[in-house]
This record gives structure tokens, sequence and C-alpha cells, in this order.
DNA sequence: CTGTCAAGCGAGCGCTCGCTCGGGAGGTCA
DNA sequence: TGACCTCCCGAGCGAGCGCTCGCTTGACAG
């Protein structure tokens, strides 16, 4: 638009915006992805366009194809280590538990833990899958899978050993699971009076004992 | 807005374009936004071209601006009716139960039922907000708290009824149950050994009763 | 028979999109 | 020194975008 009255033509325009530090700071490079991911999120990849993101990393729309091969790379890459992220972190919490029922609940925290904390990044993985290649769709959604595999088996586990109902299918617990939590990340405020914690805490009570309170109606009294 | 396209009485109009041997059949302004709310659900909004919706359509893209103003009318549209709709199936089926862990459990039907039975149009209200113009949005969140403020008042009811526990905040718990519900919309498949009413019926297990087997020894009740 | 009007058409305007090109500045190292 | 590399730039291409234009057609009311 009008960013050419805002930059004089100068030979050693790069140094000096390096040296007054102008735009957000630090090599491109190091700042492209979670920019990248940050505009995908709040506007959507398809409405975010390359001259928007260079601008706001500071620099002309020809440099980000110097790190770049193409805009769909960057959300790719997003999406890439959102469930690498989001993998990793739940593995590692549930692992720190023996107690099937603890190990849920760690999950729990684990999971909307590693996706309120880097929003961007798992927001735009699951809300513009859909504009990814083909080829390229069906590697995330194979990921994806593997994921849901780990958590079906989670619950599975809970199954066996008689802690988790199992008048309902493990699918259906599994992306009940899911629901609940991921899309927190659409009201979670960060600054809000609830914290990742509290809020954790909460979705493990309602997804483990219910909403309700107890015994059930029907059975005992009412 | 495409207010106007109320079905005039059908002429010869559809003969000369069956004739002529064009696509769907019908009038064009009744397919308008139901085939606009498929689009921008399997494309996104802003990847959807008016020239890709009006060949789908069997016309001219001029012909498309005979009917609506511009493309974001079509979205504003849709979201309106989106949550209308789903305002008004809840209101209905919530009211025929008194009992209030019934009517928690109705409320968990209809809403399920309205969104899933048209999911391009509830989908695309719910992922496509953000493409709105800013007055747009507004009103559209307007139309969306004032459902969330049904939902809540519902299970405040229960709260008071003593059914719904209250260790927990009534925005915690509508949000919850709205997260849960809602983005089935992602992965539940018509064809699917799943249908709707069965769904709906475990998630009101899962939401009210909890995944976990019961009774839980000690904590829990209130 | 005529005037009005909804519905649709082909052409195309002004603009933005993703992406490319040839080249320059500065650092590293033989 | 100079060959090479990384990082960045200004300029601009072809395509596609949302939307508008002047015009035609057929149904129908007076």
């Amino acid at each position: 638009m009008g960013e050419r009255g805002l930059t004089p033509p100068d030979s050693k325009l790069a140094n000096r915006r390096r040296q007054v530090g102008n735009p957000p700071d630090g090599p491109v490079a190091t700042r492209l992805l979670s920019t990248a991911a940050h505009l995908f999120w709040r506007q959507g990849y398809t409405a975010t366009s390359t001259r928007q993101l260079s601008e706001t990393l500071g620099v002309q729309n020809a440099t980000l194809y110097h790190h770049v091969k193409k805009k769909e790379d960057l959300l790719f890459e997003i999406c890439r280590r959102a469930l690498t992220n989001v993998l990793a972190r739940a593995r590692a919490d549930v692992s720190e538990a023996d107690d099937p029922r603890e190990r849920v609940e760690r999950f729990i925290h684990g999971h909307l833990s590693a996706i309120l904390e880097d929003k961007d990044q798992h927001a735009t993985m699951l809300t513009e899958l859909r504009s990814l290649s083909v080829a390229r769709r069906r590697q995330v959604v194979s990921m994806r899978d593997e994921y849901q595999d780990f958590i079906e088996q989670l619950l599975q586990e809970g199954q066996l050993a008689g802690i988790i109902r199992s008048d309902i299918s493990t699918k259906v617990l599994t992306l009940g699971l899911l629901d609940l939590l991921n899309w927190a990340i659409f009201w979670f405020e960060e600054r809000g009076e609830l914290d990742v914690r509290a809020l954790a805490t909460d979705f493990a009570r309602i997804y483990l004992d219910g909403a309700s309170t107890h015994p059930r109606a029907g059975e005992g009294e009412r």
C-alpha cells in the first residue's frame, strides 16, 4: 500500500534498520514461523498476504522468498511443529504417572498447556489444514491420527483397568475429549481470571466425573 | 441482503435452464445460500471465489450480483441463519421438559442435531466469523452471546436444583459443553456407524456423568 | 400491444495475489 | 585480493480477485 513513503531510497537501508531496530528485532529466520502463525491465526491463511507478512517482519516481500520456497511451506511447517510439540508434551507428562486415572489427568493438563501456551501455532494447525496441498495435508493428518491413537490407547488402558467406562466406545471418548480441550483455544484469554492450570483441573473434573452431581440421577437418591 | 429471494412463483424459468442443460436445478436464489455455505465450509470463505460459486450454481459471475450486493453478504446471512436456527431448536427442545437434568439432555440432543443436520451452515458460522466486517462480526457475536447466555441459564437452573455441580463456574461448564458439542462437526460422518442420536446420548453421558466409572469414592460429591 | 421488471449475460476494470528476477552489500577464507 | 556465500533489495510478471457495466430475454399487468 503506502509503504513506499515510509522508507527512503537508501542503499544502506538494511544496515540502518538493523541498527535502529525498526521492526521487532532479531534475525528474520527466527521470527518467521511465529509471525506467520500469528497472522494466520488472526486472519486466516488465505486472507494473509505474503506482503503483509514481510511488512510485519520488516523486510521486503522478495526477502521472504530467500528463507522459504512457497507460502504454503510456512503453513506446513507450523502444522508439523504443532503436532510434534503436543505429542512430545503429552508423552512426557503421561509417563510421569502409573495410576491410570492420574495418567489421564496429566494428559489433560499437558495437552491444554501445550496448545494454550502457543495458541498461534496450534490454532493455525487446527483451522487451516484444508489450505495445504493434498499430499501435505495427508502427511499432517497422519501425524494427527498418530496423536489420536496415543490418546485412544491411554483411554483404553483406563477401560481395561476399570476406571474408564466401557459403555461408550473408545473412539467417541477420545474425540469428545479432544473436542473439549482443543477448542478452548477459541475463547481462552491469557489475561483472564482463569489460568491454564485451573482450567485444566476443571476440564479434568468435567470429563472424568461429569458436570452433574453424584450419584447419578435415577440411581438411588433423588 | 439476499432476503429478496423468497422464490418467485416458479415459472418456466427452471424449464429453460433445464433445457439448456445447466447444473443442479431450481431457481438460483434458493440454492444460493446453501451452495455458498457448502463451498465456504469445504474450502474456506476467502479461498472460495465468486466465480467458482457462480459456476457451481450454473450462472455467470455477473448474475450472482443480481441476487447479492457483496460476497460478504452471503457469509453474514449464513451466520445469522445458523444462529437463529440453533437457538430456536434449543429453546423448543428444552421447553419440552421440566426436570432440570432432562432439560440439559434435551438441549444436547437439540443442539447436536441442529448443527450436524446442516453442517455447511453451522461450520461456516463457527470457522469464518473473522472474515466478516467489524460491524457485522459484532452483530453475529452478540447473537452468539445471546445463545451462550441461554445455555448458561439452563445450567444455572441445574445448579440451583442441585443436579449440576457448583464447584465449577457456570461459565466454564457452558464453554466446556459447547466445545464438546460444536466440534463434532469436524469429524462426524453422516454415513458413519454412529448416528446423531446415538452420539448425542453418548455425549450427554460423558458430559453429565463423566467418562470415568462410578461412584468416585470420596470426592466429586456436592 | 406495450411498458416494466426480475433474471441473466459477456466483457472487462482496477487491483492484489504469489512469486521471480538480476543485482548489491558485507562477511569469510584461501 | 578476489571468489564465494548469505541476506536482502526494487521492480515487475501473469493470473486471478471482487465487482460493475450496458445490454438482452421472457413473463406479465394495464
